[in-house]
DNA sequence: CGCGCAAGTGGCACTTGGTGTCAGATTAGG
DNA sequence: CCTAATCTGACACCAAGTGCCACTTGCGCG
């Protein structure tokens, strides 16, 4: 990792302890599960206290969901790189081109796999990871309600549309991932793509 | 309450104190916040031990929750009784009048309100309860496949396109209720035909 | 009517996630 | 090298659930 040569020592060995407790729960949880992993295996097989473990993340959801708050960022830096004469929907879904190249990836896709299958197991960690998800949107909405202005047409504040069409974006990106998951020969790309197409052929 | 007439002792009482149980324990939540309160205050109120609560609620969520178990099948049975033939978009709308007129009620809207604010809230709650929305819009797609199956548009397994529309039509509603609960002057129906509505004629 | 069984209840101990606190070790930086 | 900020482990503690067991209460049945 060349990108933290710039990062004081303690900051490195923070992220280094952090990334090793990812790991070593990533592990534990793919063999015994998520609810029946507990957090005093986990500081037991990374050998810290639970005291510090808590200080490194906040839950233990947190450590699985962690990364989920960086994509967010990322997201809405694709989103708000893209020209402002762009339509929408197109924009959208160019702002997952990150994330669709990321799955698509060889080398993540297996741990990727892993973690997603812990995800969607575990009630709990369901939930919050929609939780996530709905920040995320709530985000993106406002971004598009910028770009909207941007673009002369600007939005009453009581307009629900921005929040719909993004909430229909990412429902999009839901269903092409719940059938790439279920259906491992679908790319991922050509279902995103699909589900985002299709949805305006569907008569009313 | 006429309904339960037909039911035993045992399950009238049941529901009783359940009622009671949700009665006693939103008071709570208003007053001191819902991660303030604890289950042990609320069974100290209503006079019943903690053990007993749990035989009542799965869990503390539930107790705010549980309501939304019966909305998922209400929507299901609208869904499923309208005519195979109406497009879907429209029969989606159709289907959201129940909840619609349910929050348009000055009885229940203050007792909603209070409930939704609480939910909104808690970070628990709120995970929760999308979950919640995500398991019913996974109900209602496939009921939407079957519809579609049936006016002789059959979808392939691999189609995301129905749980696409599906997520959608649900952020559509999410919108708008968001947008009605900041701006309590807008009706609720009439923000929802306007996200539905204007989703449609967004430039792509 | 009363008897026996199923279901409901309370109390208690226990597990697990998570926090407050404090005293000691480690590091940064002048 | 010394001091102040930071990090750490240990311990006590709280709240949400769960398992277990003894006890009571309502229900069906002869």
């Amino acid at each position: 990792m060349a990108e933290d040569l710039h990062l004081s020592l303690r900051e490195r060995t923070r992220r280094a302890v952090q990334a090793e407790l990812v790991d070593v729960a990533q592990r534990l949880f793919v063999e015994h599960g998520y609810e029946a992993t507990t957090v005093d295996s986990i500081t037991e097989a990374a050998g810290l206290s639970k005291r510090s473990f808590f200080r490194y993340f906040a839950s233990k959801e947190d450590l699985v969901l962690g990364k989920y708050d960086l994509l967010g960022e990322q997201l809405q830096a694709s989103l708000a790189a893209r020209p402002a004469e762009e339509p929408v929907w197109t924009a959208l879904r160019r702002m997952f081109d990150d994330v669709v190249t990321y799955t698509g990836d060889r080398d993540n896709s297996a741990r990727m796999e892993e973690m997603e299958r812990i995800v969607s197991t575990s009630p709990a960690l369901n939930a919050a990871y929609l939780q996530r998800l709905d920040q995320i949107q709530t985000g993106i909405a406002t971004i598009v309600r910028n770009r909207e202005a941007q673009a002369g047409r600007p939005r009453a504040s009581t307009d629900p549309a921005p929040e719909a069409i993004v909430g229909a974006a990412f429902a999009c990106m839901a269903a092409a991932r719940r059938t790439a998951t279920q259906f491992s020969d679908q790319p991922l790309d050509g279902l995103l793509d699909r589900a985002m197409t299709e949805l305006w052929t569907f008569d009313r």
